[in-house]
DNA sequence: TATAATACCTAGGCAGACAAGGTATCAGGT
DNA sequence: ACCTGATACCTTGTCTGCCTAGGTATTATA
């Protein structure tokens, strides 16, 4: 079962905003993280998550720093790492009661409740 | 608490679809009943049922019917009355399906499951 | 030394909700 | 008879945001 583009509007802020709220992610990670997490229902292409977070950024809701992994031996790649702000997460509380709302109300329908 | 036009997006069709499994309605009375259904949580403007509508009766996921309202002393005003289709039948389920994968996963990632 | 995976980015297309306008009917009050 | 509000339908244009389809560069692995 594909989910659609149009089910996904409206939920790409409220997801990338309650990953950063456990720690500071990269792109690439947050694209993974949420395959992993929905258990390969939520797919999403770099081209919605990168202006998202542009966006994010933009709006104060984020903010970005380059960074290497330490990890192994190397010296690790470059990575963008974005981190929530103080604004960032009073947005979180309201997006996620917007969900909630929301999905109330779709299963009062759709589910019969 | 609003609920944004992108939360909405993705829902309109599946709830549709879903309230004309009940009964045949028209447009003005499937306004009215996503309102009361919802606790008027979810108010759809004209502009967004009409054209969504009228895409279903292109796909044939619905038939379209001019009638009376026989209620009252009165000859009674004209509606559209839309009935879904054996074919809408089919996509409500999809939907419905996707819905429930869809809500399902923001789930997991906001509310922790 | 290829190849795949990692890691970032953007321009343009497209679809759908909404704002804002329109027309017409009907009930109830004055 | 007239006015108002609710009912009942419709459309045009705007805006937003996800996706397609490209691009660059680095790192690990066979």
């Amino acid at each position: 079962m594909d989910i659609s583009q149009d089910m996904i509007r409206g939920s790409v802020v409220p997801i990338i905003l309650s990953l950063l709220r456990d720690r500071p992610m990269y792109g690439y990670e947050i694209v993974k993280e949420v395959d992993a997490r929905t258990g390969g229902r939520l797919k999403w292409r770099e081209g919605t998550l990168y202006p998202a977070l542009h966006r994010l950024q933009a709006d104060r809701l984020v903010t970005a720093r380059w960074d290497r992994s330490t990890s192994g031996r190397s010296s690790g790649r470059k990575r963008k790492y974005y981190a929530i702000t103080r604004k960032g997460l009073a947005e979180l509380a309201r997006r996620t009661e917007e969900w909630r709302e929301f999905s109330l109300s779709v299963n009062a329908i759709l589910l019969g409740t």
